[in-house]
DNA sequence: GCCATCACTGGGCACTGTGTCCAGCGAAAA
DNA sequence: TTTTCGCTGGACACAGTGCCCAGTGATGGC
């Protein structure tokens, strides 16, 4: 477990310059190719890169709206609450938490107006008691990783 | 604006299998490869796919815990706190809300434990006036895309 | 009804990158 | 000292990419 200087700055290359390939890595990094494969290899398998995937802009896709509901949960409803906000497609996350609220989501909407309509789908559920939303105005810290990975990797 | 059936086929496959080139994906999808190619250009172009970052999972780095933290602000001390939660590296991302308080912000941390050390640095600014910490149990929906990409295309 | 526009098709081309070998080497662990 | 392990640098066949082109069908303006 743990990642080395190396890991690092591959990751961060990736982060930067996704589209490059493993050769062109390489040269970056002034490793040998084999090295590069082993190393991405490596951190696949260790769970520390799950993936590739392609990232999309809810906003670019007409949900430029953003929100933090924390919900209260009736007791023993919680696998019914899960099944239901993982059947609304404007739910991107769910968390069940400690403190104030039992869950808490991210939605997204089409505008304002339409947030109305997904809250009203996300509460209109028996095992809802009581929901607190917070709308998104400004995201100064859009989700980030790599401050982290450079911590993880000064730290070994 | 707005994607059609196609790309909502396309953007679902890559997240599936993220490795696949354009030429796999087009005999997937049976189109010919200048179209999913065509399509890629014009899904990057419009901002609906931002990228093809590697995904990093904070808890395989050695980040196992995650909370929110709701954040009260003194006015006018807003770009302040921001700068300085822009330089926790355990800071993954950070929104300004309405509602209760004036901020949310995603922490990981390397333990319970070291979830204290994590807070005592974000609260510990004179801007910050008060703090309530929500710590994650289960994340039942992890972050994902592919619900609303489908509606999107539905909508068309 | 006619024509221009546009997206998609299917083909071809040179080039680059990939997956997968291998032998050699230096450092660290046994 | 000897084994083990990661890195190097080189090789190979193959697949995929970026980029070109002409032809075709549907859409929308005139």
């Amino acid at each position: 477990m743990g990642i080395d200087a190396l890991d690092g700055r591959l990751i961060t290359l990736l982060d930067q310059e996704p589209r490059i390939g493993v050769l062109e890595a390489s040269r970056r990094l002034g490793v040998a190719r084999g090295t590069v494969q082993a190393r991405l290899d490596r951190l696949r398998a260790n769970g520390v890169i799950r993936g590739f995937g392609p990232q999309v802009d809810p906003a670019a896709l007409g949900y430029p709206v953003t929100a933090f509901a924390t919900l209260e949960i009736r007791q023993g409803q919680g696998a019914d609450v899960r099944a239901h906000l993982a059947g609304v497609p404007e739910v991107l996350e769910l968390h069940t938490t400690t403190g104030e609220g039992d869950m808490l989501c991210r939605l997204v909407a089409r505008s304002n107006a339409d947030l109305q309509r997904v809250i009203d789908r996300v509460v209109g559920f028996d095992g809802i008691v009581r929901a607190a939303t917070a709308i998104v105005m400004e995201n100064p810290v859009p989700l980030r990783i790599i401050p982290l990975v450079e911590q993880a990797a000064r730290d070994t």
